[in-house]
DNA sequence: TCCTGAACCTCTAGTCCTTGGAGATTTAGG
DNA sequence: CCTAAATCTCCAAGGACTAGAGGTTCAGGA
């Protein structure tokens, strides 16, 4: 019998996060006390500790509400949760390869910064012009949703 | 002069994102017409532009206002320009250390799954048990922010 | 000149995943 | 029994957009 704070530390995840992911379904309505504060047991801790495992491996909350439910029934086929994980790892090589284009033109920028004034800042020179770009790093109209995580 | 579809057109960047960026003041408040329209010139491309440039580059909104103001002073000195290109490439390399950390997990966790049944599954077993994972992914109680860029 | 349909306007609310605060209540320890 | 810490609920914010409703303006053609 834990309190909200214990399970906290504990999982490593903020108080309001946990009651959050109780909210969207993540985690179950724990017991309460008489004065009605959450009370959490070995088996919240199990959970919670999987959810932010997999959050930390770039799963989406959408992603680990699928892979809970087929840890709830051990007898079903695996390949599922092989293809979502599968899926993030496709996921996190995209993000790491466009990330590389993004160092490659960001250092191309820092170097060739002479350290003069703003008007010949090359930093500055790159961003207004697109076709001083060292690669192709993506003319995409929603950028960052691609990277982000 | 141009309206604001023409500019979405030619910089590649959303109606509503102009006008968002208009809010936040990163766009001027240009001309109207007669009929509350607005109406662009050339400037107002060549700023937005840089400023999509930038986001691709995973500048984040406040570096991108200072380095707007820093291209509207061409004598201020260029120092400050270079360190925020420095602070986002440093950025960038540590979101790409933190992928591959993942990247070697999951590919980790895929690999071993021999296509049995949920209950033996080594996807959700990884998930489950931190203490299963090849590398120290990190414990970070801010796990994502790090990573998105 | 009028009409039509595309593009524009403002305003509000939603996305995602948390995080923080206000103000009230409960709990555990001394 | 008292107090301080922790908890409760509810609401709002963050970043960077994105989408919709409901209404107006523009440009081209008949």
């Amino acid at each position: 019998m834990m309190t909200i704070g214990k399970l906290s530390d504990t999982a490593g995840v903020k108080v309001p996060t946990i009651r959050y992911y109780e909210e969207i379904g993540l985690m179950p309505e724990p017991e309460r006390t008489e004065g009605n504060q959450r009370r959490y047991v070995r088996a919240h801790l199990d959970r919670l500790n999987f959810i932010r495992h997999a959050r930390d491996l770039g799963f989406s909350v959408e992603a680990i509400r699928d892979l809970l439910s087929l840890q709830a029934t051990p007898d079903a086929p695996c390949h599922d949760a092989d293809r979502i994980a599968a899926d993030n790892l496709a996921d996190v090589r995209a993000k790491i390869a466009r990330l590389k284009k993004l160092e490659a033109e960001l250092e191309h920028i820092v170097s060739e910064c002479a350290g003069g004034r703003a008007g010949e800042c090359n930093v500055l020179a790159t961003l207004a012009d697109h076709a001083l770009c060292v690669t192709n790093h993506g003319h995409a109209h929603n950028p960052l949703d691609n990277v982000s995580n």
